[in-house]
RNA sequence: GGCCCCAUCGUCUAGUCAGGUCCAGGACACCGGAUUUUCGAUCCGGCAACGCGGGUUCGAAUCCCGCUGGGGUCACCA
């Protein structure tokens, strides 16, 4: 096998998209797997204002997921520049030599008129062909009209009427045949030089010498002009393998930016409106500018693993075996095979990502966690940033004792915690703990049920007592001590220890009690139940 | 509508190319049990699929034909 140079070609929309992410995913793969390079380009044919904005998303999420590029922005290369709006004189060229050959014309008819005559063959409904009209000029006439600067794009000329089949030979469905012979010319060139995308894409696989054409399905229906296209500049084409688009969840549908509105609706999708609904807040990330769950940047922001996106993205449409579902990067690299992708549209699930999620997780050691969860932090003023400095200084949310609160103790709350935080984000349910004891909210109904009701405070109190006299904080004597309170006074452990719980979290559910009490420390353990005591 | 693609549990999939070992395997979700001060986590167990109809064959999820269904794409977007 010649090198393996594949490619991922995103235009600058401002936005990633995780179906984008996971064909550039595959792309990347494939080039590892084979040791050859993996091309970043850049598809900006149709001009961008601000090129740079609508680029950083992109690069970011590459970045996250640490999928570097061999060749391409930033890195440069043999074959640069890697933007296509840089590139028109390879265009230019590559159209010339069509033209010479007569494999290309230039059409003077106004978009107006092939938009008529498109409407016209909807109308009568045959299959519309653009009518050729420029072909009949001759070619001083078409040379003067073309000096004089009248304005034309440069059409490709299909086969036609000669019943011509074309196969292409997919890595990945096999042959598939096209009626080559009564599809449109396309245009190849607009009106002010500037290529198409079936052409520039051309031209650049054939300079950039790119061997596999990894793409979604969608594109499968370019492949016939692109494959005619290489044929008549004399290429020899790349391997086209169209992998299936990734499906909205639970659906065959494409996953699309805009059909957002639909997914808040989707059953599956819910949870992760819901889990933005719940962390983007606190991270004081305005409604309108809210990342959405179809863009890679989402799952950042809320606090997934790399290695739990690129897993969950690799098994849509690849499976490496018949029982293998957890995987790492390298065993992926090492295992990924275009003959093992399926033909058919899968849909992206959010369940099947949680679990990734909460597998690699798991497996990450207590200071990696504490470092995802830091800025988290930080940013929902929970913590002084890396400077030991506050963001805002918020004087009501502020725990002063807390200003200098030292990594250890959020290395201990995440002791307390651990596997209850399933993305980054999720540290943030938890700021009860860290807030001040008089700057966190109870739960009204928990309250009423647990601290209001007899014998509950008569117990909170008593109970209250033995905690300020304790010999010892920890949670084996704060069990013991309550072990024998409990004892002591003929109740149930249910009285006291939901009463003690929704007294000092203002929650009714959470972590191991006795270890709650052992973070939290004695004095914010009275001054909270205090605190619940004074407002019965 | 034209062209093209696809079709196994609710979901992601293995098995299809080289028909039997598949009354179809795994994972997620779901349900039940164990454990537990709550929630969660964990451990056990369970439910659940070859779209339909014809062929070919001793034998078909696997091969052939048809149907149905789902989807992609039809720009001087990419």
């Amino acid at each position: 096998m010649p090198a393996v140079r594949t490619r991922f070609a995103p235009s600058p929309t401002g936005y990633m998209h995780i179906g984008g992410m996971r064909t550039a995913l595959f792309n990347w793969l494939f080039a590892r797997r084979h040791g050859g390079q993996f091309i970043l380009r850049i598809d900006d044919t149709d001009r961008v204002r601000n090129i740079d904005e609508a680029l950083a998303p992109i690069f970011r999420a590459f970045q996250w997921l640490d999928l570097m590029w061999d060749e391409g922005p930033d890195v440069g290369g043999p074959h640069g520049p890697y933007f296509q709006s840089q590139r028109f004189d390879h265009y230019h060229n590559a159209m010339v030599a069509l033209l010479a050959a007569r494999k290309a014309f230039r059409d003077f008819d106004p978009p107006e008129r092939a938009k008529a005559d498109r409407e016209a063959a909807e109308r009568e409904q045959r299959t519309y062909l653009n009518v050729r009209r420029s072909l009949e000029l001759s070619p001083d006439e078409v040379a003067r009209r073309a000096e004089a600067g009248e304005p034309h794009v440069v059409r490709f000329l299909m086969p036609r009427g000669e019943g011509r089949m074309l196969t292409i030979d997919d890595a990945i469905l096999g042959p598939v045949e096209f009626h080559v012979s009564n599809m449109p010319d396309p245009v190849i060139m607009r009106g002010d030089g500037s290529p198409l995308y079936n052409f520039a894409t051309v031209v650049d696989d054939e300079l950039m010498e790119i061997s596999h054409v990894i793409r979604a399905q969608e594109h499968l229906s370019n492949t016939p002009i692109q494959a005619l296209l290489h044929e008549a500049l004399g290429h020899v084409p790349p391997v086209f393998a169209h992998i299936p688009y990734v499906a909205a969840p639970g659906s065959k549908e494409k996953l699309s930016k805009r059909k957002l509105d639909k997914y808040q609706k989707n059953p599956l999708f819910q949870k992760m409106f819901e889990q933005a609904d719940r962390i983007f807040p606190k991270l004081g990330i305005p409604e309108n500018e809210r990342p959405d769950p179809v863009m890679v940047e989402y799952y950042e922001r809320i606090g997934y693993l790399p290695v739990a996106v690129i897993n969950a993205l690799a098994r849509i449409g690849w499976s490496l075996d018949d029982k293998t579902d957890i995987m790492d990067r390298d065993t992926i690299v090492a295992n990924f095979d275009l003959g093992r992708v399926i033909k058919s549209p899968a849909g992206f699930d959010p369940d099947k990502l949680d679990s990734f999620q909460q597998h690699w997780m798991g497996r990450l050691a207590i200071e990696e966690k504490v470092a995802g969860v830091l800025p988290y932090l930080v940013a929902a003023r929970l913590a002084p940033d890396s400077s030991g400095q506050w963001t805002v200084d918020s004087g009501e949310t502020r725990d002063p004792a807390a200003v200098h609160r030292p990594r250890s103790t959020v290395h201990s709350l995440l002791t307390l915690i651990g596997k209850r935080i399933k993305v980054f984000g999720d540290v943030l349910d938890f700021d009860y703990l860290l807030l001040p004891d008089d700057g966190f909210a109870y739960d009204e109904t928990a309250f009423d049920k647990r601290v209001r009701k007899e014998p509950a405070p008569e117990l909170l109190r008593g109970f209250r007592e033995r905690l300020a006299a304790a010999e010892a904080f920890d949670a084996a004597s704060l069990e013991a001590l309550m072990k024998a309170f409990v004892e002591e006074r003929r109740v149930k452990l249910g009285d006291i220890i939901h009463a003690v719980r929704v007294a000092v979290t203002g929650q009714a559910t959470g972590p191991g009690m006795f270890e709650t009490l052992e973070f939290l420390g004695r004095d914010k353990c009275l001054a909270r139940i205090d605190r619940a005591l004074a407002r019965l």
